[in-house]
DNA sequence: CGGCTGACGAAAA
DNA sequence: CTTTTCGCCAGCC
């Protein structure tokens, strides 16, 4: 359990322990941080150093499996190539068998 | 301090 | 399916 941090350290700590070939959503962050409704503040603490801090952002999209950050990095399909070079499926912008590729801090983590 | 914004989410229409 | 609305909360102007 991490806290006692600032937002932005327990979401980059979450993100920084997602495996390889895996995908979490911003909400499934907020929850395990507790703040269920903060979904924007996640992915907004992520934009705000995610290049700073090396984070695997290619490995949080949203609850739909969406890759709504693509647009932020170098390239809008630098997201995508990266996701399936880690062996998820993705299509069109969205991760294929998104449920089997979820990865929930809750659970996970604990 | 007030208002706006945002890689979101869920519900309502 | 699309569009709107509300909630959440930190940062910025």
């Amino acid at each position: 359990m991490k806290q006692g941090y600032d937002f932005f350290t327990d979401v980059y700590d979450v993100v920084r322990q997602i495996p390889a070939g895996r995908a979490t959503s911003y909400g499934a962050i907020a929850a395990y941080l507790g703040s269920k409704r903060g979904a924007r503040m996640v992915g907004w603490a992520m934009s705000s150093g995610y290049t700073e801090h090396g984070l695997p952002a290619h490995r949080v999209v949203n609850k739909q499996g969406e890759l709504s950050a693509r647009h932020l990095f170098e390239t809008p399909t630098t997201m995508q190539e990266r996701l399936e070079s880690e062996g998820v499926e993705v299509k069109d912008g969205r991760i294929q068998h998104w449920e089997k590729y979820f990865w929930d801090p809750e659970k996970e983590l604990s």
